[in-house]
DNA sequence: CGAGACCTTGACAACGTTGTCGTGAAGGCT
DNA sequence: AGCCTTCACGACAACGTTGTCAAGGTCTCG
């Protein structure tokens, strides 16, 4: 939206210095002396503190005004008792992926809303990148650590706990840390997909997966397994791919399971960046009307692909946001699930070819 | 060994390794009471400067790591004299969007390679937000400062050039200030798209961008109209839309050129989003395959849709980690131009229909 | 009109680090 | 042997802020 130029205020009204170089940031010493008061005035004015009168205190923002003044914030950090630096810390698999950008986005609404700076660094399921990120963070010290933690041990989580970090943990949980959580039921949302899948008719329904590490991608696969169970259908191994974490083990997988004798007539794809893989494989192979799919994650575009594709929708906006409020609130506790929801828009919707 | 309370801060001879919760930090004095050293000569074997023996160097080591001590960050910022904080800021128009999310990502490997933390926040083009996270991350005293700034006065940037900040422009320029920038030539690029129509025998183009107000519209734009005037075509204003920065708003203008009596043949749309919102539209009007259209960004399952999408790419990773070079290199100067490549992949070889 | 309570303000220490300088010991040179 | 340099290390100030406490003034009330 084209907003016109808001009233600007113009820093210091000092013209005399031309070079930008050198001019050294005003202090609360500064805007004291230019205010005829104690430093520690002007910290009472500047931090909102009672006990100025409204004279010296008009005064005084006159001067902090005038001289541009704005607080240390490493200053702050490192006097106040309580520690407060208002930065959150966002650590997550991948912020070019669609899922975790929206949940970032998610989290720097509410942080901003609050006046908090937000740190993020994405950690392509390296452990040693989580790790040094983490202490990173925690020397910046970090009020909270947001993250969708590396399938590994909790330690540098809690070891951040213990340099004063709240700890939020978001799409994905771990064991031997018992902090604030924003999830979504992945069983449920999977199987609700499988179980789709399956009243159209399907028997051989192929499940194309990530890793068992990533705790994601157990909750998914137990989905599968639970609605074939239910509904009386053996899993079989045969039609499962689970390794990997990139695109081009998806890749490969999805080219697997199509290449079988006897392929699957339905696929379930446990992840955005699967589901496309498949789109395309199954486009080469003409088809993508002849082999129904469904995936985990909606993702742009999916409503214009022929078909469009089936998707379990997560709101990962709203998990970040949700995560944000919990790193906020020192009172913030539990595991929250976020629901799931199936879009029908084709793909899934397609019954079983031979 | 548990001192429970944790009002009272117990003395740090304290060598036990227990898991103690809300166990202060050690500080360089701890690790030198351990070390039996002074704690300006554990500062010295932390930050690698000479003048430490060996033997006192390892008994220091060991005495740090056994504490698990991390330096202070914010007791390092206030203290160097150089200010550095191994910290940026980065504020883009939205991390959501896939351009902008890749070109975040470029930044933030360049970045973790040299130990530098990354703040970031999005505009979504509102002025006073920019203002405010501008404010938020000097006063962090980020060491530089990657913008894509939305138009407006400079006065904000200047502020935390002034404050010790090095600027750094990505996708966007702005005047008033002088500070290195990453951008591409967008009108070299819209010409060779707007080309490439007119030599399918386009004449009638419709061209759909943003608010004038953002710079590369601009760019766009004038090679839009670069193009045709080389082609002897006038530009038509009736088939010229660059209103808004919203879906909405590219929504209603794709709808309007297709709801002309004499609608264009072709399209050019000057940004993924409208791009996307376009191929929307013409299926839904099943013209997708008798409307050419061309779009300036690449974006994920261009080449899956029906037709394929033919856009001019642009290479956001490369430019994010260009312009965290820039912002590394305190010599670092000048604008730098990334080049934008055509990938034809259907929609714009379509021949007029009428 | 005096005593206590309150209000406004300032002096000063402290946070954890880096920068500057001093000091004593060891080593080199004539 | 005497002097100067170098080396290893420590003492201390300083960064800009917040927290604590005390000083001085004003107000309230008996």
């Amino acid at each position: 939206m084209g907003s016109l130029p808001a009233a600007s205020r113009p820093p210091a009204d000092d013209p005399s210095i031309g070079g930008s170089l050198g001019r050294r940031r005003p202090t609360l010493r500064d805007v004291a002396a230019l205010a005829g008061v104690s430093f520690k005035t002007v910290s009472r004015v500047v931090n909102g503190e009672p006990g100025v009168s409204p004279a010296v205190a008009d005064r005084v923002r006159e001067a902090a005004d005038q001289l541009g003044y704005r607080p240390n914030a490493a200053a702050t950090a490192l006097r106040r008792s309580d520690h407060r630096t208002a930065t959150f810390g966002v650590l997550l698999e991948d912020a070019g992926n669609p899922f975790f950008a929206a949940l970032l986005r998610g989290i720097e609404e509410v942080a901003r809303e609050n006046g908090v700076a937000v740190f993020t660094s994405s950690t392509d399921l390296d452990v040693d990148r989580e790790r040094d990120m983490t202490a990173a963070f925690a020397a910046r010290q970090v009020d909270a650590l947001i993250t969708a933690p590396t399938e590994s041990d909790a330690g540098h989580l809690k070891r951040a706990l213990d340099e004063g970090s709240r700890v939020v943990l978001v799409d994905r949980t771990i064991d031997g840390i018992d902090v604030p959580a924003v999830l979504v039921d992945n069983q449920a949302g999977a199987r609700a997909g499988v179980e789709h899948l399956i009243s159209q008719g399907h028997r051989r329904i192929g499940y194309i997966g990530r890793d068992p590490l990533i705790y994601t991608s157990r909750g998914r696969y137990a989905g599968y397994v639970e609605a074939l169970t239910a509904a009386g259908i053996a899993v079989d191994p045969a039609l499962v791919r689970r390794e990997g974490a990139t695109r081009s083990s998806a890749h490969r997988q999805v080219e697997e399971l199509l290449d079988l004798a006897e392929p699957p007539t339905a696929l379930f794809t446990a992840q955005d960046l699967i589901t496309m893989t498949a789109v395309s494989a199954l486009q080469r192979r003409e088809l993508a009307d002849r082999v129904a799919l469904v995936g985990f994650d909606d993702f742009e575009l999916a409503d214009l692909l022929q078909p469009g594709v089936t998707v379990i929708a997560q709101d990962p906006r709203r998990m970040g946001a949700l995560a944000a409020e919990l790193a906020l609130d020192p009172e913030g506790i539990g595991v929250h699930l976020v629901a799931t929801q199936l879009i029908a828009r084709g793909s899934g919707e397609i019954a079983p070819h031979r």
